[in-house]
DNA sequence: CTATTGATTGTTATG
DNA sequence: CATAACAATCAATAG
């Protein structure tokens, strides 16, 4: 098994903090127990309220646009790395649909794969968090690139080329 | 044909 | 601290 050393998300600070997920090693319950409380603690008023209300109601993800276009080249802004729960997505799709070729996908598996994440025990949930986190660390030094270049000069971020690009 | 929507949770960024 | 919006996916739908 060896996991390659755990690296340094210590080192992130300020946001390692926050996320404080970063499960070393699933060894004892007091692990377990630690990452419940500081999901119950992160946001238990909100998450029911902000979780039904907008589920419910509340049409503003609606009103803005989520989703834009692909862009070819982001170089601009680093977008946001895929979480554990969209890693775990890519492997459940697979066998959901293998299971399931009725179904043709999204939706109906996202919320399979909801339900299925809340059941699925810590350990299994770390795989998908150790990834989510490499990837945190790149995206860490993208923007860290992505704020140098803003700083050093912000002329270029003015327009892009997608006239000449394809049509 | 093109673009948007839809649904899931997690992370990031900002107020 | 809490909230807003966005991250991928891909079929289906709207215009």
């Amino acid at each position: 098994m060896a996991k390659k050393a755990k690296k340094s998300q210590v080192s992130r600070s300020s946001r390692a903090s926050t996320s404080a997920k970063a499960p070393k090693r699933p060894s004892n319950d007091e692990m377990v127990l630690r990452v419940k409380s500081s999901e119950g603690m992160r946001r238990s008023a909100r998450v029911s309220k902000v979780s039904e209300g907008r589920r419910t109601m509340l049409v503003k993800k609606s009103n803005a646009k989520q989703k834009k276009k692909k862009n070819k080249f982001d170089e601009k802004k680093p977008k946001k790395p895929p979480t554990a729960f969209f890693y775990f997505l890519e492997d459940f799709r697979k066998e959901f649909q293998d299971q399931n070729p009725n179904v043709k996908s999204m939706r109906d598996i996202g919320k399979a794969c909801g339900e299925k994440w809340k059941i699925m025990t810590y350990e299994d949930k770390v795989q998908y968090y150790d990834i989510a986190t490499e990837k945190r660390a790149e995206f860490d030094k993208a923007m860290a690139d992505y704020i140098k270049r803003k700083e050093s000069g912000e002329d270029l971020e003015t327009e892009d080329s997608d006239s000449e690009f394809d049509v």
